[in-house]
DNA sequence: ATTCACGTTTACGTCAACGTCAGTCTAACC
DNA sequence: GGTTAGACTGACGTTGACGTAAACGTGAAT
């Protein structure tokens, strides 16, 4: 009844660009996509349920073809930016939404713009966080260089060498 | 009982550089720092049940110090990384912990490059889809130029110009 | 024929991060 | 002196994002 071809679904051979490059018809299980992405299936199958995937079905089982993995890889993407499943629906939806119509796309602009703020204030939030670990990061080494160098009691405990540079 | 000052427990005056810079003694209450940093009182409460911020007391009233405005900030800048309340609390919490001894060092040193390799990931993340947004802007511009000069139905609908700049 | 090894659905559990009440206290103002 | 305005302490509710367990199906290997 079900066409799943026997076992290798996903062919491991990893880059066969094929003469004519029409839209790569490797296709994977929820395993396979689970191991790479490093997720539970549990998980993938809730973003599922989220709408923000929609797997063909070979019988009752998923299949998952280059569209669907690659919006998984921009739902995890948004989940390391801490976005939430809703906020990144609104973003992979657009991805390959055709969307015509002029009031549609004005309100695309208008997510987009949304989304473009909250990054960038993240963006600033991260390089002064970035800057401050930095900074953190010297005067720890410092601190152990000048307590390495002092102490009486003086061991062989991790690395002599390690000059602190500021920044 | 208490010894609140009446009621202006901060004063107005927002920047009265004292001629000796000792760490300014203004003082705020839960109410005002929720005002200034749009955030409810509640949450304030929470992150202190966290241990995140340890405001002083005036009888039963929190009191809230420069330091604590400051973990404060810290707090919501790590919220808006998409940081959970624990990870937030190892950072800020080295932020002003004297720590000498060696071995706490070095564990400092490992929490700080494992945050940092996080955020760089991040940052990498967020320099991609401001990209894409970007392009996506730039698309749906285009789109909206292109059925705004073809169809006979042609509104005065949102600015006339509007040049896409694709990057 | 049976045993895996995966995959599926359904349902309940859990954890973080608060929201939302309810009841209380207290300083202050009229 | 009564009331009103903030602040406080529980305690329970809620939402998002899954984890976990149970019960079942199914092709492949032994």
């Amino acid at each position: 009844m079900s066409s799943l071809p026997s076992r290798p679904l996903s062919r491991q051979s990893p880059r066969m660009k094929p003469a004519v490059p029409r839209a790569d018809a490797t296709l994977y299980t929820i395993t396979e996509l689970a191991a790479e992405f490093d997720v539970t299936p549990r998980a993938i199958r809730f973003y599922e349920d989220m709408g923000l995937i929609a797997p063909a079905r070979a019988g009752r089982n998923r299949v998952y073809a280059q569209r669907d993995r690659t919006r998984l890889k921009l739902t995890l993407r948004g989940k390391r930016l801490g976005l939430s499943l809703h906020e990144i629906k609104q973003l992979v939806d657009m991805y390959d939404s055709p969307s015509d119509t002029a009031p549609q796309l004005q309100a695309f602009l208008g997510v987009l713009a949304e989304h473009r703020r909250q990054l960038e204030r993240q963006r600033e939030d991260l390089e002064i966080t970035l800057d401050e670990i930095a900074q953190h990061e010297a005067r720890c080494r410092s601190l152990l260089a000048a307590a390495g160098a002092a102490p009486a009691a003086r061991r062989a405990s991790g690395r002599p060498r390690a000059k602190a540079k500021a920044v």
